[in-house]
DNA sequence: GCCAACGTTGGC
DNA sequence: GCCAACGTTGGC
């Protein structure tokens, strides 16, 4: 089966993908969300996924991968939720702007535009080679 | 800092 | 099981 593409938010100010380069992985747990977990769950080994800034820089600034599929979350009691982890793999040349993609009437269907409160959203094929178009890549 | 979107909780 | 109140996220 083909790999999935998804983007994934945080906020510099907690954890930057500067943070994740630094620390060669980590644990993409805290996630408490429905829709993201299930998203979570599907994530394959080697998955690529758009990195955003959230609430700082508002952009897609580089792509990580996934290197351990789910497992129930270590900080969740409930057992309800799922984390992952996540490695660098490049930073984009050029960040995308939250602005950008807006702007742009490829990325139009995005989930992460139509529902930006989603902290982990699938990416399309298309949706995905626009974006690195769009960082320089490509 | 404000507020819209939207998920969750809890009373009934 | 409905729905109002509340909390959180995140753009602006």
């Amino acid at each position: 089966m083909a790999q999935n593409h998804w983007l994934v938010k945080s906020e510099p100010a907690k954890y930057s993908f500067d943070d994740l380069v630094r620390d060669g992985k980590t644990v993409w747990d805290g996630v408490r969300n429905n829709q993201a977990a299930i998203y979570l769950r599907s994530m394959k080994l080697g998955d690529q996924s758009l990195y955003y800034h959230s609430q700082e820089g508002l952009a897609v600034v580089g792509i990580a991968k996934v290197v351990r599929e789910a497992f129930p979350d270590p900080t969740d009691a409930s057992g309800r939720f799922v984390a992952v982890e996540f490695a660098p793999v490049r930073p984009l040349p050029r960040p995308v702007t939250l602005t950008e993609m807006k702007a742009t009437p490829a990325l139009a269907g995005m989930a992460m535009l139509r529902q930006f409160r989603l902290s982990v959203s699938p990416i399309t094929p298309d949706e995905w080679r626009t974006i690195l178009g769009l960082g320089g890549e490509g």
